[in-house]
Formats: C-alpha cells, sequence, structure tokens
DNA sequence: TAGATATGCACACCTTCACAT
DNA sequence: AATGTGAAGGTGTGCATATCT
C-alpha cells in the first residue's frame, strides 16, 4: 500500500516532555495554558524542550479534559464575495485578539450546513458563527441542545442565537431617499427572493417606505430567484426597460449586478449617471473599478464578524441583536 | 428571550443515549462509527433517541481514543480569489466523499499559517493540505515530526509532504508560444515575486525558453513585489509602453490585471487585440465579463483540491509531485 | 457450527482542583 | 506569596470476548 503517512509509533505526550525538561506534566501543561504561573526560567526551559521535540499538545485530550475549547467555529455559505471574506477576517482577527483559534467550514447546501455544524458540536467548539439563509429545520433545536453560544450574522431579531447585522432597511431607505433626493423618479428595485436573498428581505419593505413617503410609484419591482454575475445586471436592465422605457434609475442587489447593468448602459447608450443612476449594494471592488464608480452600501462586514466575536465571548451587554455599523457610498453612478 | 447561553449543566454522552436505548455504549458508539456493525432496527432505534436527546458524539472524546479524527485541516492564505475557493470547493467534496469532514483556516502571514498548522495538529487531523507559498522555517519539521500526511498545493518536487499541482511550466509555454505563432514578437511579461508570486516561479523561465527557441528577445520582462486589483493592470502597461511603444503583446501574472490593462488600453485607445494582445492566468470570473474576453488559463482548482485528498488518504499510488490538469482558455483578447 | 451482533475492559492525554513546598 | 505537584476524572474507541439465532 502507502508506505509515506505512517503514523509515528507513539506520539509525543506530556509526559516526554515533562521527563524531558526534568518537571511534572502538570508544569509543563501549565506551561501552555497559563504560561503566568511558571516561572519564566522553568518555561523557556520546557518551551525549547517542546520546541525541539515538536510538541504539540493534543486539543483533543485538553478540551475532553477542560470540558471546553478555544477554537471558534464558523459556518458560511460561501467566500466568493468579499463581503462574507471580509466577515470570516473579522471573525479571525477578533478571536484571535481573544486568543481563540477560528476554524472555517463553507457549506453550500442547508444540509452541508448541518453536517458542518454537527462537527462543530462534536469538536466542542467554544462557539458557533453562522450566517443567515435557509436552515435545516432540525439545526436551531440542535444548537440549543448542545447549549453552545451562538450567533447568526446578516440576521435580526429572529436569529438563532443571536444576530449581528448593520441595518439592512435603514441602508436602503439612505439610499432610496438619496436618489430621490436626486430628482430619480422611477426606480427600479431588484428583490431576489432564493439562496441569501433573505439577508436582505428588509430591502424592499425599506424601499416601499420611501418611495410611499415620497408619493411616488413602487411598482418597478422586479423580483427574480437569483442575481450573480454580470451577466444578470445586463438582463436586469432589459426587463426593467421593458417594463419602463423611461428608468432613471435602478437598485441594484451588489455591485457586481450592477456593473452588470451599467455596461449594459454604456452598450445601450445610456448615460449613467445622466439618463439614468445605477446603485449597487456590497461595497466590492468591482463598483470601484468600473467607471462610473458605483454608489453603494458598505456594510463593513469585518465589523459583524468582530461584533460576532464579542458576543460568543459575552463581551456583548444586552440581549437584542447587536446593529453594525454601514455607510452609504456615494460615488459617480448615483 | 433567551433561555440561553448557558451552557448545559452536563453534556450528554454516549451513556445517556445507551441507556435511553438499552443497549450498551459500544452499540451506540457502533452506530454512529460502523453503521454496518449493527443491525437495522437496533441502528435505526438508537439513532432516533441519539436525535431525540440532540446528541452529538463527542469527536475529541473519539479523536483521543481512536489517536485518529475523520476530519482534513486545510491551511489557505487568501480566498479573494475563485482559484482558492475552488479549491477549497475541491477539498471539500473529494473529502466529503470519503466520508471526512474538511476545516479550513486562513492564514494571511506565514506567522499566522505556523500557529493555524499547530492548532490543526493539536486537533489530530487526519491530513494537512498546505497551498505553497513563503513558509516559517520551522514549519516543514513541525510537521514531519507530527508525522501527519501532508500535501501542499501549487508546489513541485521541493513540496513539504507531497505537491499538487498543474504544471505552471507547460501552461506557460502553451501560452507563449500562442503569442508567437499569432506572430507577436516584442512580448511583456510581468514577474511577480512577492508573496505567492512563487507559486508561479517556473511561468518566466517556460516564458524565456519559448522566445529563445523562437530567436525572440526576451528583454521585455518587468518585475514588481505585488500585482493585484485593475489598477496594477493600468501602471503596468504604462510600464512596458514607456520601455518599448511598439509592445504587442502582454502576459499578466492573472486575470485581473489583465482586466486593468485590457482597460488602460482602451483608454488610450489601443486595439486589443489588434494592436496588442493581453493574456491573463486563472480563469476568473471577470475574464469572461470583459470585452474582449480574456484569454487566459484555466487552472482547474478543484481538481488540484480533489488531488490533494487522494494524496491524504493514500489513495494516489507513487510519490512524485502530483499533476493535475490545466488550459490554454483562447478567448478574444490574445 | 458458524456467522452476525452486542458487550466489557483498558486505556488515549490533558486539565481542574486541592495541596505541598 | 509564588511556584510546582498528584490524583481524579472527562468521553469514546480498539480489541477481545460473549451471546444469540
Amino acid at each position: 500500500m502507502s508506505d509515506t503517512p505512517s503514523i509515528s509509533p507513539k506520539s509525543l505526550t506530556m509526559q516526554d516532555v515533562a521527563d524531558a525538561a526534568g518537571v511534572s506534566p502538570m508544569t509543563v501543561s501549565n506551561c501552555f495554558r497559563y504560561p503566568e504561573r511558571v516561572r519564566e526560567k522553568t518555561r523557556m526551559a520546557v518551551m525549547k524542550i517542546a520546541a525541539d521535540l515538536g510538541y504539540v499538545p493534543n486539543l483533543s485530550a485538553g478540551t475532553l479534559a477542560a470540558g471546553s475549547s478555544r477554537v471558534i467555529g464558523a459556518v458560511l455559505p460561501s467566500m466568493r464575495n468579499s463581503s462574507f471574506y471580509n466577515y470570516n477576517s473579522g471573525l479571525r482577527q477578533a478571536a484571535a485578539a481573544r486568543g481563540l483559534e477560528l476554524i472555517t467550514m463553507i457549506a453550500e447546501t442547508p444540509e452541508e450546513e448541518l453536517s458542518a455544524v454537527q462537527t462543530l458540536l462534536g469538536l466542542r467548539v467554544a462557539g458557533v458563527a453562522l450566517v443567515a439563509g435557509p436552515h435545516e429545520p432540525g439545526l436551531s433545536q440542535l444548537l440549543a441542545l448542545a447549549g453552545v453560544p451562538v450567533v447568526e450574522s446578516w440576521a435580526g431579531e429572529d436569529a438563532i442565537g443571536r444576530g449581528v447585522c448593520y441595518d439592512v432597511g435603514a441602508a436602503s431607505r439612505a439610499l432610496t431617499r438619496h436618489l430621490i433626493a436626486q430628482g430619480r423618479r422611477r426606480i427600479g428595485f431588484v428583490e431576489v427572493t432564493g439562496g441569501g436573498g433573505q439577508r436582505y428581505a428588509m430591502r424592499l419593505p425599506a424601499f416601499r417606505q420611501e418611495m410611499f413617503a415620497a408619493g411616488l410609484s413602487d411598482s418597478l419591482v422586479l423580483t427574480v430567484r437569483a442575481a450573480d454575475g454580470f451577466a444578470s445586471g445586463a438582463t436586469i436592465l432589459d426587463s426593467f426597460l421593458a417594463l419602463e422605457p423611461n428608468l432613471d434609475a435602478i437598485l441594484c442587489p451588489t455591485d457586481v449586478v450592477a456593473a452588470g447593468a451599467l455596461f449594459e448602459c454604456q452598450r445601450r447608450g445610456l448615460a449613467v449617471p445622466g439618463d439614468i443612476a445605477v446603485a449597487g449594494w456590497g461595497d466590492y471592488d468591482i463598483g470601484r473599478q468600473v467607471s462610473p464608480m458605483l454608489t453603494t452600501v458598505r456594510p463593513f462586514s469585518d465589523e459583524i464578524g468582530k461584533g460576532a466575536i464579542e458576543v460568543l465571548t459575552g463581551d456583548h451587554e444586552g440581549s437584542g441583536a447587536v446593529a453594525t455599523p454601514f455607510a452609504l457610498q456615494l460615488r459617480e453612478s448615483a
């Protein structure tokens, strides 16, 4: 068979390190776990020997003995876009600042998510960070029974565990008001229902609210199952123009879609923002690279990650959902 | 609201499930671990009770007892671009197909990578999947001492553990030959030295080899520390044109850089591919969205992930680096 | 008798806690 | 006081054995 992956006969234990250093196993444990409990000199000697031997404490044994671990588990639906990537970075940095490690599992379907959570619970992680979206029915109860701290990012009051998110409705209202203040009247809004669309469920009611407040019709709503990629931006613009040839603004679900719509405008000879304002969402790189640059909503996703860790570690007083900041990023396109 | 993150006093153990089901703990263990060893009827009953109770086997205890786990750990330098994302997907799918779980840790610096590997070794994972790049000095020895299967993706013969990658040199030669065959003569090549540049170290020698074979000068090499984002594409094009106003092709390190160069060509009124051929690398989404669409190298990164899992599980005979496929993606820009 | 199915025991390695120096 | 130690678990698995049909 395979000659290579032959496991080292007997793995190194704390006892081995203790013997080599001439101290008790407990002292070795303290060196790793509570360095301040061991005199500097002893600690240095022990750590040196541990490093030379290539000893790495067995986290499984540690977790079993202590009944808890120093690892946080995150489950993400994807990492394709910069929001989730930044979210993960925020989680990682905030975790590191507290001496916790972050492990991430990608789960593209609710079933995969459930399975990932089971693995994480099996590992007895110190906390689980979820992202709002469609979940498997048993998920919530499973987590409740496990009694592990949970956060659901991009979720609000109805979250599993506690929600952490910026105020999507407020962002949507601000963006809508901005367009109205520019004199836009026939504003197209794209609603996404599939996949992660529910993370942005508050966008449409908020949009309608502002349109209504301004005495405007809100009938220009296009509902799609999914919208990703530049191509869907073009398709969406087509549909809107067929619906309303005098469209003067479009609110896209993401910057990528907005960029696609923008390209399509340019192909059709429609001036942006002259004829049509195009607004994106998410502050992706692409928004700064196209011309005109996209007006968008900046979610500070790393702050969502930071907030999530604060909740998991109990550093966040109160009990309601945690609100993180957002900003309207006004650029050229709207 | 929350009846809350108060840790459940005593966690559920196999014994609890066994008691409730009227079987021995060992039977419960077998139900989870080796379902085929338990009679269907018994197993169904046990699993039902386990599910009702919300029991999740303690992986820490299991790993400790068994001396090994069913979890593979991956450490990635980033997940910003689709290559690493696809790689991670490939790892995940191939792992799932073998009943293994994948946990991912992002490490943006060599120190973070070392720390991530220590966590993974502490978890006693069944295998470690690394990505080539600058590593901390002690990393290789640490892994060797741990005796855990290791793969280094995007690496060749000099890999930590075993390398898995497509033939970057061959891809570079193929792309260069393609340009030469088109009649391109003054070809600019961008070499990246910093960060992950070493994953593509074979590109330049391969380029030079083909240029030499065609009797062409290869002096148009621009060496940069880093190149990412559209902006660097513009900068790079500027530099090349200052060097050689009659430049007729440019080989960019990524599709994103190529797109930036393409945009800059258009700003300057240079026709692509008429005046200048622009080639990218990596087959990112953007390459299909710009006009003209980018000619590029398609790495099939998910295959790298699949190959990595095969190596880790010993499913790959032989001992040298594992070669995965690549393809020259000929489109409009070159 | 054999084959399938279930069980018991002895650890795996580290940490908490109380105690000793 | 500051530092180091010893004993007692914590939970599940490998293996060998027992039981059932």
